[in-house]
DNA sequence: TCGACTGTCCCTGTACACGT
DNA sequence: ACGTGTACAGGGACAGTCGA
């Protein structure tokens, strides 16, 4: 088979499948080698290309002899063909090939008898004077770019095959060469972004605070802040002006009725990641609280994407009629649970307390914040005469005074859950009973939005299984059997230690 | 009287799952 | 890869209590 390595362009000659050196290998070989060792290999491309000015005479290190020693005979023949073509970079002209060639002869020499050797233990391959001049600096800046790329892709293989980290690195080339093959997703390239359960303590709080400077770089770089409305498609953008320095410049005007592809969009995730990265990969200007953990500008990339998604959601719950309609319910519902979850907790506090006085009968297996009542504040309508009637009702049921009704005093209106039995009912007044004297005790008492009871149930079946002992027979026979809700909830095979059935 | 502390409620942002 | 729906943690606002 013979097919031509996209590393080498168009020109590139057809090559024989010894020659065919897979891109992504040959780069990932590359990025193992050290500066040093880079250098050495591009010097000595350079050198059989017959692109390379020779150096002033310097003494000959042993290492170096070394490195041409290596070259068999055929490469050498190869190396010094001139057949092969060159691939330009920055204006130097310089032959992959040749370097690939050159670091297949020097990755099967021994261990610390060619570029292998301990960097340490190394020379530069050539005056390093020359090489802040020559072209050779520009070259060693591209392949240090592609390094860094290459760094980022290991890690992110690393991080997403398993947790080991490093260790990986010591593994055999028969299992890199395995995990080299696995197919990789977006997420697998951000060492931060894989789940967060996934990270130890240092990593999650590196994540927080990277999230937290990118968006404050954002926030900068567009102007957008927390309190201000978001700017709309054909809000004129602003001068900014940095107190500190006089400095005037532009800021990058964010589309967020548009994707975060959008080109400018896409401007404003880059700037930000770049920013924060060159900061806080400066030893002087890291202000990271722990140094160790590794962590790469595309992580910062999609922290910056996910900081512009939720611009977007905002703008569009502001500008969007059915978005924002969708926001507000979702909000509303929100509430809801979270003040189930406020009963579950107020519950759960006082569950020891319960099973003290009922010999150990433990009722925190009873507290799902899906079977506790639902407290709403206003009845889900749009029609404001029927919202305004049940209101008068709660108001009345709640028995509050004139003038906690004229300052608009809210009163959260307890819709209970039709399937909960008797006994349930019973364990949670009995626990909410622990609670009001537990408190009462405290001698602290607290101003707490009045409840009211109008009667209004939820028929629906709890998504969590319920033990036996906690359906309702009466509300299963009248509203569950036979209907299409019956296939929507789960009953448990028996019932919990100490209660219904298993006392 | 005032500051510190605490409970309650709710908003905001983040994480995750899932569909496209 | 992206948008969207959803759950939930964190923290702010507010109000009541307590002790100096």
């Amino acid at each position: 088979m013979v097919r031509s390595n996209p590393l080498l362009g168009a020109s590139s000659t057809s090559i024989t499948p010894a020659q065919d050196i897979n891109h992504t290998q040959l780069m990932f070989q590359l990025s193992q080698l050290s500066p040093e060792q880079l250098q050495g290999l591009i010097t000595m491309a350079a050198i059989r290309g017959g692109t390379h000015q020779p150096p002033p005479p310097v003494p000959q290190e042993p290492n170096t002899q070394l490195q041409h020693s290596m070259i068999p005979e055929g490469n050498r023949n190869v190396l010094t063909s001139g057949q092969a073509r060159g691939t330009r970079f920055s204006g130097f002209e310089v032959d992959l090939r040749l370097i690939s060639e050159a670091h297949i002869v020097s990755s099967v020499a021994p261990p610390g008898t060619s570029l292998n050797a301990p960097t340490s233990r190394r020379e530069p391959p050539i005056d390093p004077s020359l090489l802040e001049t020559s072209e050779i600096s520009l070259v060693m800046a591209e392949v240090k770019g592609l390094r860094a790329e290459l760094e980022e892709l290991k890690r992110a293989r690393h991080s997403a095959s398993d947790d080991d980290g490093d260790a990986d690195d010591e593994n055999d080339g028969r299992q890199r060469k395995r995990k080299r093959t696995k197919r990789r997703s977006l997420r697998s390239e951000h060492i931060l972004s894989v789940k967060t359960d996934r990270l130890n303590r240092e990593q999650k709080e590196t994540r927080n605070e990277l999230h937290g400077m990118v968006k404050r770089e954002m926030e900068e770089l567009t102007g957008i802040t927390k309190k201000e409305a978001l700017p709309g498609p054909t809000t004129p953008v602003p001068a900014h002006t940095d107190e500190t320095n006089s400095d005037h410049r532009q800021l990058m005007h964010s589309k967020l009725d548009r994707d975060v592809t959008d080109a400018k969009n896409k401007a404003i995730i880059m700037r930000a990641a770049e920013l924060v990265f060159k900061e806080q990969t400066d030893g002087d200007l890291r202000k990271l609280k722990h140094k160790d953990v590794k962590f790469t500008e595309a992580d910062l990339r999609s922290f910056a994407t996910a900081v512009l998604r939720s611009w977007k959601r905002r703008f569009e719950a502001e500008n969007n009629g059915e978005k924002g309609r969708k926001a507000k319910l979702q909000a509303q519902k929100n509430k809801r649970h979270q003040r189930q979850r406020t009963l579950k907790a107020a519950r759960l506090a006082v569950a020891e307390l319960y099973a003290e006085i009922h010999d150990g009968a433990d009722p925190s297996c009873l507290l799902e914040t899906d079977w506790m009542t639902e407290e709403v504040s206003s009845l889900d309508t749009s029609d404001d005469e029927e919202k305004e009637a049940h209101r008068q009702k709660m108001v009345q049921a709640a028995r509050l005074t004139e003038k906690e009704i004229e300052c608009g005093t809210v009163v959260l209106e307890k819709i209970k859950p039709l399937f909960r039995s008797d006994e349930v009912d019973g364990i949670y007044e009995e626990l909410d009973q622990l609670g009001r004297k537990k408190q009462k005790e405290s001698g602290k008492t607290y101003a707490r939005k009045p409840r009211a009871d109008l009667g209004r149930t939820r028929v629906q079946p709890p998504a969590v299984s319920l033990y036996p002992f906690m359906v309702r027979e009466s509300w299963f026979e009248d509203h569950i059997a036979g209907t299409s809700l019956e296939d929507n909830f789960e009953v448990l095979p028996e019932d919990p230690e100490g209660f219904g059935s298993n006392p």
